[in-house]
DNA sequence: AATTTGCGAAACCGAATAGTTGCACATATA
DNA sequence: TATATGTGCAACTATTCGGTTTCGCAAATT
């Protein structure tokens, strides 16, 4: 049991679910009328995803519905921040080297 | 074998091997020398970031230099875009009201 | 009170994963 | 040429993963 983000997010029926349920939470139920799985193992994919709090759940009656905790998001962002960063600093390189060109023919 | 970046990016070393040769190219020697498993190990990580194009080889001699391959990163950060977005506007939301709450005591 | 509905947990299964060891092959070096 | 070095690949292993089926429980409905 890892269960990182990068780990959760690494499989694409949680990619999906994420997606589904950022815009309105939905139940556990009215998520697997999406998916060509059982109730059960869209039950297994939420668990995943609450353990690491990519998501969050709000009881209604015997109803549960889950919703996506975006801020939880920011931290693939921030990890992802060290490489923007570098092809940031590659594209401006490439900018400068073709203004040079142009002004050195 | 699903071999796609997410599924890539998901494991710890690989993520580990991703930053070190973010900056500068090594070989599968120089790279298990950071860490505590076999270079053979190292090799096989290699061969799955090779596969999803997240990293390029530059054979000099005998030895094989591995680079990330930035470009291929943006995929992640593609992917994310669609909830930066939300979260950016939530943000902007809670920013909305605290000054109308300061305009209007 | 009896039944239906919504849910999670446990047990099980096949496939994938990450690691090891042992090998083969090409390229340097003596 | 003989040897050392750098590498990838194959075979094997323990563990994890994603899925199903079965079950128990709580909340609604009858």
């Amino acid at each position: 049991m890892r269960r990182d983000i990068f780990q959760a997010v690494a499989d694409p029926t949680r990619r999906a679910i994420m997606v589904l349920i950022a815009m309105q939470a939905l139940t556990p139920n009215a998520i697997a009328a999406h998916f060509d799985t059982t109730r059960q193992a869209v039950s297994k994919h939420l668990k995943i995803l609450t353990e690491c709090e990519l998501v969050s759940q709000e009881h209604r009656g015997r109803e549960i519905y889950y919703q996506l905790e975006l801020k939880k998001m920011k931290e693939i962002d921030i990890w992802l921040e060290q490489f923007r960063k570098m092809w940031e600093d590659r594209f401006h390189q490439l900018d400068n080297l073709l203004s040079n060109l142009n002004k050195q023919p």
